[in-house]
Order: structure tokens, then C-alpha cells, then sequence
DNA sequence: CAGGATTGTTTGCCTGGTCAACAATTATCC
DNA sequence: GGATAATTGTTGACCAGGCAAACAATCCTG
């Protein structure tokens, strides 16, 4: 408990302890999150230039063709207004178009573009690869476990 | 009557395909997190008036008293300069002190003061109560489980 | 003792989220 | 049919929480 053994020590947070927080499944979960999120950074972001949210935004546009931006909004769990910065970046990077809706002139469809469309190929190849690679302490086995039981938490 | 909108809200995206991501453990690990944060603001937060990074702070600091500012940038993985907030605002709540450091005119000793013990105790309960309320649709061996395979992905 | 590290802090910036307001449009109800 | 309510996308203000650079005070090293 001596500052000066603490300070002696200089690898990443080798001797702090956690308390009754190692026992504690939401601490668990953002620290593998966070993780998580820093590999996707510095493989997928760093080689395709897409964040994950990006990525996800771009997943359920093209697995939901068509969709509105408030849908897109209640699907990914996020206010109406921070849809449309996303939508404005990916359409900035020309992944997707806003297409007039036939049947309701406020909303638009959202659609990935055939650019879209080889981008997201290339990018989810990339993505899988980081997430096995991430997951490599796990067998296969356990890391299905694993989501099946993340599954259940939030559903 | 407004029936109009009795779109399923607790269900995050009734319809939506997720397409590959379904087998992507990031997408899941994401998920939880983001519920299980909403969880934690939903009652403790609520209740108590404390965030998850405000009290996983304070166990840190608990369980390693007189620890240094770096040191908790450290074991947290932020910029020392996040840091002064949170300090800054567990002090204006009263519930830590900078102590002079015998050793290091530079350095303060973070320790918690006794009313941020009586605090902590509290809040830890809550913060249990919360933990087992989020995983109740595992049992105690699954919650175990899932911890144990986080585990082994950061480590 | 001189010069280099380290500590806490401030400042500025970015990202990503909320909320309130708004015009255009659609839906509802009498 | 027409008034009224609800929905859609958008904007702007705001906030939380991160990083990075600069800085004074203090330590450490040679």
C-alpha cells in the first residue's frame, strides 16, 4: 500500500485491485468493451477508416433495405437527430443514398450504394477477421457460448 | 387513444436483420454494455446520483488508498488529465480528499474520507442489488461463466 | 548544479449522445 | 372536409468524456 512500491511497478495497472467489482458482471462487460473497441480502432478503423458504429449503421442498412433513418434510430437504441450525422457521413462517403420514399414524402429509404455494397464486403471481411483475432483466447466453442449468454442479457 | 405508437420500444429493433453481426462478438459485447450502463442509470444512478465511471473510480481509490493521480490514470487506461475531474468532483461530494503526500510535494494521495466509506457501502449494495437484477436471466453459474471468459478476452 | 522526467492542471478540440424547437407532411377524428 | 394531432428529418444548444499539447512546480540523474 506504499506509494513507492506502487510506483515502482510500471506495467499497465498490474497491482490495482478492483475490490468487490472483480465480482461484478457490468464491470466485466466495459472493460472487454472497451477492448473490443480499441482493437476494432487499430486494425479496421486504421486500414478502412470506419468506426464501429459506422460499421454497424452501414450493417443494418444493408440487411434492412429501404428502412427510414428514424427506424435506422430505434434499431440501433438512439435519438432521431444523432441519426443524421451518421447518415450524412456515410453518405458523404458515398456507402449509401437517401432515396425519396413513394409512399411518405417527409421520410427517405435508405439504401446502400453498389460502391456501398463492395465497400461493406471488403470492410466485413475485415471486421470477422478482427473479431476472431480479438477472441483468440477463446475456442470456438466457448466464444459462441459466450455471445448465447450476452444474448440473454439484453433481450 | 394513440395506438399508432405501440411500436415495441423494449425491444430494441423488432424487425431489423443484423445480418452478419450476429456472429460477431463486438456487436454483442456492445449491446450488453450499453444495457447494462442503462441499467446502472436507471436505478443507481437514479437513486444514488453516482455514474458507473464515477464509481468504479471510487473503488479503485478504496481499494488502493493513497494511491496517485497517475497511478489511477493508470489503472483506469485514461489521460491523466481525465483524471482531474473525476477527482475534482468525488472531492466536491466529499467522498475523497487529495492528501499530501509525505514523499512528493508534486503528488497527492488519494484516500477515501469516512463518509465516503459509510457512501460506499451503500452505494456497493446498490450497485450489487443492480448487477444481479441486470443478469437475472442467468443463473449463478452462467453469470460465473460469462465473467470468466471476459476475463480471458482482455487479459 | 544543470538538465531531463514526472505530476497535476489548464486549455482546446473532437466524438457522440441528449433535448427542444421547427417546417413539411401525414394521420386521425368529429 | 377540415381542424387537430402525430411523425419525419433537421438544426442548434448543450453536455459527458475522451485525447493532446503546453506549463509551472517538483523530483531525479548524472
Amino acid at each position: 500500500m506504499k506509494l513507492a512500491q506502487m510506483k515502482t511497478v510500471e506495467d499497465a495497472a498490474p497491482g490495482v485491485a478492483h475490490g468487490c467489482m472483480d465480482d461484478e458482471l457490468g464491470f466485466h462487460l466495459r472493460r472487454s468493451q472497451v477492448a473490443a473497441f480499441k482493437h476494432f480502432g487499430q486494425t479496421v478503423t486504421a486500414a478502412e477508416g470506419i468506426t464501429p458504429g459506422l460499421y454497424g449503421m452501414l450493417q443494418v442498412i444493408a440487411n434492412n433495405s429501404g428502412l427510414t433513418q428514424s427506424a435506422l434510430a430505434e434499431a440501433m437504441d438512439v435519438d432521431r437527430s444523432s441519426i443524421v450525422k451518421v447518415v450524412n457521413q456515410l453518405e458523404d462517403k458515398r456507402l449509401i443514398v437517401r432515396d425519396a420514399s413513394p409512399t411518405d414524402r417527409r421520410s427517405y429509404c435508405l439504401r446502400l450504394t453498389s460502391f456501398g455494397r463492395n465497400e461493406l464486403a471488403r470492410i466485413e471481411q475485415a471486421v470477422t477477421a478482427q473479431d476472431r483475432e480479438f477472441s483468440k483466447a477463446l475456442s470456438e466453442a466457448e466464444r459462441h457460448t459466450l455471445i448465447g449468454l450476452l444474448k440473454r442479457l439484453y433481450k
